[in-house]
DNA sequence: GAGAATTTTGCAAACGATTGAAATCGGTCC
DNA sequence: GGACCGATTTCAATCGTTTGCAAAATTCTC
């Protein structure tokens, strides 16, 4: 209608009138053609100068800003990577688990710095069974960073086949397709079983779901050394939603304290968790009991008495995906990065 | 069936054997036009039942979503909401600051819920005078949400009196044009005020940056119950980013202990870092020093002693966000939405 | 000042989907 | 047998940019 309209008026004044929307208007009112603007807004070579700055200045003037969707559907480029966070193994998990939660801000710092935009998308996997495709399939996302692999290790490993701009954190494991960086969880579970041995425990116990990869990976390790050490070691499956991590961390905790003196906790949050039911307990850490987290979490330096746990290098990590990702963006082949965790010794054992 | 046969003979058909990857690749294979699969795919009643169930069988089978990009670039809506965390008035403090990624992972929640999709953006205002008007103006997003208004009030504000859809986390102030949601910060402040001179603090200091207006708030409110009760109440600018307000912290500590017996941190983690610092000085909690925090994030109540704050309702307040922005942008007129604060007593006073 | 070389600009076809309007097709009615 | 009808389907224009190529304008050469 408003275009009809401004045909027919007189084409000067219609522009001088309407809001200055796409390339167009403003090529009409510069008395150039579009294709000029949108050379002129793109700063290339092939226009003059002078017309360039002309043109520039009527858009700063007019507060112009061409629309990036039609931009990105021509160049079929996006500029835009996706972030998929599915919530697998513990339905309850919310995206705002702590640790994703951090890695997500420093991916999102590493992507504004790249010049890249990132779209966040939470996955459910049992309600959707086709998200990764749906994901990438949408055309809106260049690329796509999934954190944490949850129970989807093999889905994302079938997609990865036929989808290169893949990008996973998680545990690596041998013969895996798609390129992962994340922290050597089996080493990780060693260091920590080493140290809890040495700390003078006889018998220890693992807090975490093992169905979650990266867990059952920490558990494993831990397990080999505490057989070569001939320790014994359980594993108890612990939910990661707070309500029910506290229920599930009290629950294990009488059942197996005091006969257990070494808890290996899967995450800091449940090893926190943990803080709290062994004051309750009174139990002296780390004379009575000793406990280790994992992830190195600001809290882990701040609990009382303050937790030694193991670190997860995630400013690191998230340079490692962008990186990453960018690489394989640009046809590169890419390894994967596994990155050495470090055991911070602090006060729980 | 003739228009089966005839599909697997023509040889042009036969050639595009190639991957599916648009309406038009699928509509020659199906035989008819890209407009029928079109509507097929969005389930229009216009099409013949048969015809869709075709359509969709042979989309399915070749793994063929259409592209979202076009699709909203012709529909001219994205169906995806901007989320803007303008870091301004302290530059140091990262997108990874808990409370922000805590409330981002609540919108990102609700937007998933509601059928949105979440474009992150990180933004650096001093860097970038406009970047609101860029987010906006890009065309790829039908609203945004700004998530603290930091020292950006005046510029959200000027661009909210022509976009509407738009919604800011932070602080209520009287007269202001655009919609916001946020916590009684005053109230807040006074709610710490009373409970710090009940404990028997005879000396205020509050610790944080009054530049930021929610941290102005929470100080105004904590002066206003001070002054009336006669009691001295000093401020004390502290950094948000992590590094810096440990030093801050333990420079100001220094400064007016023991002097001052009645602490109220701008934020939780100011909190924790006060209560390192003065369990570093054996100063008993709440005997000598009396410290309040602000957040309520899940570590208040795990420190030890556990830390007396004020909740901020951050799953509430992202509900509040969403679900404004999303009437905003139906056209509704929506007021601002100012949530009570809650003093959540615990052990430090 | 003609012709060549070089800048600048304009034209028009994409990008991949959506959608109003027009066309097609059986079937029905009189 | 022709008009008419409802149900389907096709056609073609559009969303707003970008960009290869041709055309025009300008500058350079001799």
């Amino acid at each position: 209608m408003a275009r009809r309209k401004k045909e027919v008026d007189d084409p000067a004044v219609a522009a001088v009138n309407g809001p200055v929307r796409t390339i167009t208007d403003l090529a009409r009112l510069a008395g150039v053609s579009p294709g000029t603007v949108s050379r002129a807004l793109a700063n290339n070579a092939l226009v003059n100068d002078a017309t360039r700055d002309r043109i520039q200045a009527l858009a700063r003037e007019h507060g112009f800003r061409p629309n990036e969707m039609a931009s990105r559907l021509r160049r079929q480029k996006t500029g835009v990577i996706g972030v998929a966070i599915p919530l697998g193994h513990d339905r309850l998990q919310q995206i705002s688990d702590t640790f994703f939660m951090t890695l997500l801000g420093h991916i999102a710092d590493e992507l504004t710095a790249k010049g890249y935009d990132l779209m966040l998308r939470r996955v459910i996997p049992d309600r959707d069974d086709d998200w990764l495709e749906r994901f990438i399939g949408s055309g809106m996302i260049d690329g796509v960073i999934v954190i944490g692999q949850s129970d989807q290790f093999d889905r994302i490993d079938e997609v990865s086949r036929n989808y290169r701009p893949i990008v996973v954190w998680g545990n690596h494991q041998e013969g895996q397709h798609h390129c992962v960086v994340g922290t050597d969880n089996r080493l990780g579970g060693k260091l920590v079983a080493e140290r809890l041995i040495a700390a003078g425990a006889n018998s220890l116990a693992f807090l975490g779901d093992t169905a979650a990869i990266e867990f059952g990976a920490r558990f494993a390790g831990a397990r080999e050394v505490a057989e070569r050490k001939g320790v014994p070691i359980r594993q108890l499956p612990t939910h990661l939603a707070q309500d029910r991590m506290a229920r599930d961390v009290a629950a294990h905790l009488q059942a197996i304290l005091p006969d257990c003196d070494g808890i290996f906790a899967a995450t800091d949050a449940i090893a926190v968790a943990c803080l709290q039911e062994l004051r309750k307990r009174s139990l002296n850490l780390p004379r009575q009991v000793r406990l280790v987290g994992f992830d190195d979490l600001p809290i882990a330096a701040q609990t009382s008495p303050r937790l030694t746990t193991v670190r997860q290098d995630i400013a690191a990590g998230a340079k490692g995906l962008v990186d990453l990702l960018l690489r394989r963006l640009a046809g590169e082949d890419t390894e994967s990065l596994v990155m050495p965790p470090h055991l911070i010794l602090r006060e729980t054992a």
